[in-house]
DNA sequence: GATGAATGAGCTTTCATTCAT
DNA sequence: GATGAATGAAAGCTCATTCAT
């Protein structure tokens, strides 16, 4: 039976589950190879090292949830809203992704400095973005115009990880999404103008 | 010349200097014995193991803060100021001590998840106290009475927490202190009852 | 564009390039295939292994030296003329191959004990020819005719083999055939009869 | 029981003894640690790698035959007595030693560029010592005053190196010693003043 | 004949922990 | 109590060779 998946992207997946379900200190090479049914040194014709599939798992789907963030920004009108289904869209990936949260949240934090200060750059794009309906929300009066737009990004993406965090370390035993609302309401709040 | 400060002392001390200067990676038994002073057998005639001096260093510091928000909450009456003052001490003790904001902060989240989990055990303690000031904020009618605490309580730590690290990841560089008031006040909005 | 050159002598001669430029150990197949223009698997058409390629390449260009050698003992009369003509004729043929001298004197070496027994195996064929001439030599009264015919061969072969070596060594920075007459002439002292 | 030689020759001379027997690439460091009845890790609490083992071996014997060699130039007077016993000495330890034999005149041929040229490096300091000798006989008239001196050394070293090395690919099956007053002759012929 | 994607065996080094002194 | 020499398990990556196309 052939996988016709192209192999970087079943690696990648292979990888996702194989960090998930053994953790990121025991997720070696020869397992995520194992699990995606290639050999071990097939990995090295699509990845330059372990760090690099490591990346590439955040990149891939961090892109996605980027995306959507963009495509929001661009069919909303107000910022109101756009924070609202930013929130909405940050939930529904990871509540859809149960493996890729556990990695995202969890364990790809343990990797070392250099990883992280990539995986930092990586986030910075959907953090540039978040800034810039912060920004706008202030111009046209929707959010509190005297915030620190840092503090501000700060308290919005805080409380999105903390509360996706929580959710994971309590085995994702209840429904992410049905939060939603509340969190919305409990960041809105805090970004209002008065 | 004698150290003398009880070996146990000396040796969260030294774990503290050692993990934020090298990196919890780098931060080696013998490296940790070394900067102690003593030999890497003595490490362990006061502690467990590696993994137990690293939930001490935790918990010894997280203790100091945890401390100072009992006397906050039993000496404020006004579940603002408690909050108010909680967030003030959470600050303080990081800013003060640059070592432990870079060992908590960064370092100790590479840890394996049976170490993270006892360090959410500490944690917990912490975090009982916030949901304390929340639970009455919300009963007295200062806080938005039909808030989800778990919530509410994600909100506060999440945003605390990611504005530290921020301040940490930038080196330290701009003063943290100052950050406070605007803090409070994202943070207050958030939580106001309407 | 094509290369008409046959592919096995396309491969023995992008081998000789792969290995001076890049030593022993980083001449992989895949780099001599990419060389020589041709896919890896195509070199299996032409040898039989890696080892076969290595041999290949000291046994064609050492069968030049030997063939040349094979003509100037049929050419020249004396002995010492001979023996003469010989240092020569080994000098020439390296100091106009820097490759191939890079090759020979250095990288190959490098290999392990099998192909370095088949590499001395080619060599026999030579150091044969040198010993006729010895033999020769010591009958005929040129050469001191109470030597050891294997110490003799070994001075003779070991002295210039050495010299090649150390200007290989020092960059082939100095000209080799200059140094030709005193060669001969502290050789053949060695050998002159009394 | 107990081996009471400092673990620093035991390993050494267990990677004499590994090195010889199973050849340079079949030397693993767990092979040697096993040999030298102590751990893997025991090794690198005296050598900072593997490379660091290999030269120490060559250094190790290397210093022997230099030292010797500096009391032959004490004490003998005549060049041509140095000489000889340069070469005699030289034989000497080899023949003794057909372990060490074979690593040096075999086995760490094999090694890469960066081990190859401290290994030169170590051998300088004796072909030094040899220049010297060389030199000082040129000067009092014992040795061809016209010689080109690197080009002596070269016919001295290779024609020694050559030697042992045949006699080491030979299985070590003659006498070697056997054969010192006849090298001696070959070599002291190539020098002589006429 | 030619290709090149896929294979999988093999090894150095680190470091938490022990235990004889 | 204090020492520090010794332990030994564990994993990322390379590259010669094959074989389906």
């Amino acid at each position: 039976m052939k996988n016709d998946k192209p192999k970087y992207r079943q690696i990648i997946d292979a990888a996702i589950v194989v960090i998930a379900e053994n953790g990121y200190h025991q997720a070696q090479v020869s397992k995520i190879a194992k699990q995606a049914g290639v050999a071990d040194g097939t990995i090295y014709l699509y990845f330059k090292n372990k760090e690099d599939i490591l990346i590439s798992v955040f990149s891939d789907k961090m892109s996605v949830i980027t995306e959507s963030l963009q495509y929001i920004i661009k069919t909303e009108s107000s910022s109101t809203a756009k924070l609202s289904r930013m929130i909405e869209n940050h939930f529904n990936v990871l509540a859809n992704n149960a493996h890729f949260a556990v990695v995202t949240q969890i364990e790809l934090r343990q990797s070392n400095k250099a990883l992280r200060q990539k995986i930092n750059a990586i986030l910075k794009g959907y953090l540039m973005l978040l800034d810039e309906i912060l920004i706008e929300g202030m111009v046209s009066g929707e959010f509190n115009p005297v915030m620190d737009v840092r503090l501000a990004r700060s308290m919005v993406f805080g409380t999105i990880d903390e509360i996706i965090t929580t959710w994971v370390m309590n085995e994702q035993r209840y429904d992410l999404l049905a939060l939603t609302p509340k969190v919305k309401d409990l960041i809105l709040r805090g970004l209002q103008a008065t």
